[in-house]
DNA sequence: CATAAAGGCTCCTCCAAGGGGAGAGTCAAG
DNA sequence: CTTGACTCTCCCCTTGGAGGAGCCTTTATG
């Protein structure tokens, strides 16, 4: 199955004029090239302009793009290497939301915000690296446990996470709603928040979930 | 406090090659010039700045991002638009992984994959500008009620659980490791989850939280 | 006070990654 | 065989800066 360009360029979102300039640098040669001179692309290119696309989402320069998949022949390498960077990509953007939220923060309090936060997320390549280095040890510190890069189970977070936000949500939601009324209910959600957090590790008793509560009131004045 | 350009340069990220192009396009001109002609930027335009990173960060071209800045001068209704923008970005930016992911599965097996999910998420672009552009509508007409959630963000929601989940394990961390000792880390930690609360449209105060902390002593002897 | 290093300015050229459009050839259907 | 949708090449234009030359300003130091 050969494609012509606008084939190309409609299943994958990019002009034919960068089709036509990627050909040109020697980026994407067409499969074949018709007698009458039109460019055919077959699945190998359909393959290699998704790795194209993969990197120009991290904005690597051409150039550089061509040099590394002449590199590296074996797709599922490529593909690898590239989920890594998206990450790392997505991390960044992530930082740069906890900036911008921190930001509108301190925007509203009509406070001045410390000069160096509020471009966190925007440094360079290394000061971004370190930034990075800074935030895991700021999670570690904060939260006591990677959330970088070691192995975690994925979906073992995931649940912890989903119920964490259920019992978040579950007590706002009772917060609002008036305590009064749904003592039963809000009982029932600590209880389940404990026999969850038994289920994964956190030895946790209700009395120790007392006494963290009790610690929180030490801190009203925050 | 004003900074000069290597200043500024150093804080934002930004070269100074470009703080020259910002202020001869007229994008950010400084707040003041040196007798010497220097360049001299004060809070305001550190504000600024960041708001063209933001939506650099978006790639949108520095002449819209002018006439942007130029038809809001609230920093807050700014942040808040930017934030929708980035969240899209991001959700944009994760349809991009699990296609990348997808692409793995499928390059393991052997078997070839269907051309039009191979592009899943770069497709988009239209789709993305369209976005955009209903987006500046919208800001050029009016945001006085960006506040109700509609519909259910879902990346918003992943990052709220992940959040959740990371305090509660700090905490029972915390609990685990004796308090004692960790106090300004603890202290630091409700803090952190307050910004964060505050930052997810949870107008909930430190009173507040401890109000709420109070309620779960009722519940020691679950 | 002199002097050097570091920082600043303008002006000019160059680059990447395409976009726009002209002018002309090609293909498929009626 | 004509028409409309595609395609080609060629050339110039634009954006968002980067690099460097040549010259001035500020600051630290002996």
């Amino acid at each position: 199955m050969l494609y012509t360009v606008k084939e190309v360029s409609n299943l994958s979102g990019t002009t034919i004029k960068t089709l036509h300039h990627y050909h040109k640098i020697g980026l994407l040669p067409p499969s074949e090239i018709s007698e009458a001179g039109y460019r055919l692309y077959g699945t190998k290119e359909l393959e290699r302009l998704q790795h194209i696309l993969f990197y120009r989402e991290l904005d690597l320069p051409l150039e550089q793009i061509k040099r590394l998949l002449e590199g590296e022949s074996d797709r599922l390498a490529v593909l690898a290497s590239q989920e890594e960077l998206l990450l790392r990509r997505k991390e960044r953007l992530e930082t740069v939301i906890r900036t911008l939220r921190q930001s509108k923060i301190y925007a509203r309090s009509g406070e001045t915000m410390n000069q160096r936060e509020m471009f966190k997320g925007f440094e360079n390549e290394e000061a971004w690296k370190e930034a990075l280095e800074e935030h895991n040890r700021h999670i570690r510190e904060n939260y006591g446990h990677e959330l970088g890069n070691d192995a975690i189970d994925v979906p073992e977070m995931n649940e912890q996470a989903a119920e964490a936000a259920a019992f978040m949500n579950g007590m706002a939601e009772a917060l609002r709603e008036g305590l009064k009324h749904r003592d039963d209910q809000v009982r029932e959600l600590v209880h389940n928040h404990l026999l969850f957090l038994n289920g994964h590790g956190h030895a946790l008793s209700a009395a120790d979930f007392a006494a963290q509560t009790e610690f929180f009131l030490k801190y009203k004045n925050l």
